[in-house]
DNA sequence: ATACAATATGACTATCTGGTCACATGACCA
DNA sequence: TGGTCATGTGACCAGATAGTCATATTGTAT
């Protein structure tokens, strides 16, 4: 946890810092994130940093619980389709509204998913708390589709639960990769075009790749 | 390239150098592998180090001619399914002989993979060339297989190859980071719990998540 | 045995890293 | 005005990094 004295601080002063170390974090992972280089970028000296946090893990929980706040903000007033529609539906709306977040902050989401769910990867044990957060949900949701008879229930849940992770990690660097390529990544991701490419990508999740005539009538 | 020096060396002093180099790279990534480690684990000097290569990508570069050389060897005496079978067919078995080629060399496939694929985002245009490779055989298979009416065309053939792409990556992580689990990764690899196991990512690749009557019956 | 080339070495440079600390500055209150 | 406390600072530390180079060792051909 970030120290009082960092809480204290005027606000722009603290955008400045916490803009430098996304930057950084997005731009290098964790690892080789260099707090001399957030210093420089923020204007602030050294001591200073030591003085807002214990160190560069400290720097990046901030940003957890940044992406955290922000998130529960930005979904506070979506309202989601009624669950009788469909896990399917419900799924949807929960990736195309987390891509709308996704590119209301796109730096912030590249540095927290890099290091998260690229870099976590190999730092096993560091980072695991995080990942099984979002795995409880999605675990939740799968069951009861199962019962429902919604998701194939040859395929057991934990297969399920990874196979929407997959997924949802792919979307989430694809959307980021092309994203910021765009001059407005909110209107490029609202836009038909990449609305449809997003229901492609999860309508391959739900049907999969081969061609079967029962279902190729109902295709976009 | 590596210098000819490198070349000359007794074999067993070659592979004592690359093993060290594999394991640094599986462990630490492309940025934070260090030669000063690379040169102790393999007990030569600095200085030798340099009279082998010209830098850090340059064992890189190595190692990723040595994967490429080991897979050909690999395949050599394998035989594909005929093509009368189907894409999916074929792909099944690609990635079911691709993963016990990397189950006789996960050290490697996995720094490889970790650089390349999970690196390889965020370094841009630098490792672009190799994933380019690995991505026109796949498209060459998917329009073909557009051609004969398995594919579903309405998704268009990038997407199909991205799928194909992020499926192959899952299914390496996943391989990865549970075989090396194992005492023996090569009976795990091979046990009927396991294939299975790949059957079931394939199949929902191919199928999708969601339960269809007409589908149901022919699953495990 | 001599000469010459190939190979091996580790001390050294310049630069970076995360982190500490004695001190300086500023704000507020008595 | 003087005192107190929060905040700010950058020189400094020990340890790391990639890369160089003069020197030493080894191998080989004559």
């Amino acid at each position: 946890m970030p120290k009082q004295t960092f809480h204290n601080l005027p606000v722009k002063k603290r955008q400045k810092i916490v803009n430098a170390a996304i930057h950084e974090f997005a731009e290098y992972g964790f690892e080789s994130a260099s707090i001399n280089r957030i210093v420089v970028k923020s204007e602030i000296s050294k001591g200073s940093f030591y003085q807002y946090f214990e160190d560069k893990m400290d720097v990046f929980h901030h940003l957890l619980e940044l992406i955290a706040h922000e998130k529960a903000e930005f979904f506070k007033d979506k309202h989601p389709p009624d669950m009788g529609q469909g896990v399917f539906e419900y799924f949807r709306w929960l990736v195309k509204t987390g891509m709308e977040f996704n590119s209301s902050s796109p730096s912030l989401v590249r540095a927290i998913t890099r290091v998260l769910f690229v870099e976590g990867l190999y730092y096993g044990k560091l980072f695991e708390e995080y990942q099984q957060k979002a795995n409880a949900a999605i675990t939740m949701m799968i069951k009861q589709a199962m019962k429902l008879g919604e998701v194939d229930p040859s395929i057991d849940v934990e297969m399920a639960v990874m196979v929407m992770e997959t997924w949802t990690n792919a979307i989430t660097n694809y959307i980021l990769h092309e994203g910021l390529k765009q001059k407005d990544i909110m209107k490029w991701i609202k836009s038909a075009k990449t609305q449809e490419k997003l229901d492609k990508f999860l309508y391959v999740m739900e049907y999969g790749l081969r061609k079967t005539e029962s279902r190729f009538e109902k295709r976009f």
